[in-house]
DNA sequence: CTCGATGCAAATGCTTTGCAGAAAA
DNA sequence: TTTTCTGCAAAGCATTTGCATCGAG
């Protein structure tokens, strides 16, 4: 089970790192979408997204800034933040947003949903999958007539080491 | 089944009007809140928390403000914000994020778990409760050693008169 | 060359805060 | 009278945008 720390300034992983082989199919993806919709291939992009890609958790734009810079110093916020909507119109970007006011991103791999457990307390998080709640959620979409394109699903409460009971 | 459009600046609902004696009930609950911790009981604060109770939706900042000041056209935002916050800080308000950047806010009621179904093309809301996912939440959690207080479920797709297929 | 991308700074939009006057207790 | 609250305007943040310049195609 992954698990990451995430206390406002800290983050942690566990470690998904995907191998070679995905991040270039990922930056495949991105170069054939851009390519489809004229956009450029910059060297920024190319950083950005491999920053990204090569990511283990749910990166906050400073985050990504932080490590885009030690590669080249003179990147701005503006683009990170264009790159990253680039990543999400193209579906390689997840946005979530836990409660604080920051938009944070995870790479988006097809086979993979990311639910989350929370910890209120030390903010650890915990991803979950569990096929019966989804396919719950499928059953109740489609009797109110409704398609589902994606969810959010977050549960917030009190880990093991916090907990006080 | 309650159902309300959100699209920007509409919002209606239709219809989970809380009867007087459950509003009275509430305003009780905020008046003994605001005595046991040294507040105070304002017109304000009575003139907003009223609008709020009385609100059927997912009512934004702006949504309140505007209700408000049609009986007291002079109190600004920043008294509706404390007083939504105090009100949440109370255990009397959700606030709740659809992906636009503003804040929503609805009554919390003990009894009632308010998950969401919500038409990304027209912004239909289905508010849903399902016995069978709460419990799997629930095990979830107690499986990784967590004790849950709260959670966000939202589920995003189509509705049957957005759906093109 | 052309047009999209970048970096900066200014602008935006939502929310919070400081402060002087107003009003509960 | 004392302390909290209000309304306003200013400040804060995260995010977006305008624009001159840069660089990919």
């Amino acid at each position: 089970m992954r698990e990451e720390i995430v206390d406002g300034e800290l983050h942690e992983a566990d470690g998904r790192e995907l191998d070679d082989a995905t991040v270039a199919e990922l930056h495949e993806r991105l170069e054939k979408y851009m390519e489809k919709n004229g956009l450029r291939s910059t060297s920024q992009r190319r950083l950005v997204s491999e920053a990204f890609f090569r990511s283990t958790g749910h990166l906050s734009i400073e985050d990504l800034l932080a490590t885009v810079r030690e590669e080249d110093s003179k990147i701005g916020y503006a683009t990170v933040y264009r790159t990253l909507k680039l990543l999400k119109d193209c579906g390689l970007a997840y946005e979530r947003h836990f409660g604080d006011g920051v938009s944070r991103y995870e790479v988006a791999l097809e086979d993979e949903h990311h639910d989350h457990l929370i910890c209120m307390s030390c903010g650890k998080i915990v991803e979950f999958e569990n096929d019966e709640i989804e396919q719950l959620q499928d059953d109740l979409a489609a009797k109110h007539g409704f398609v589902l394109k994606r969810h959010v699903h977050e549960l917030y409460g009190l880990c093991g080491d916090c907990r006080t009971d």
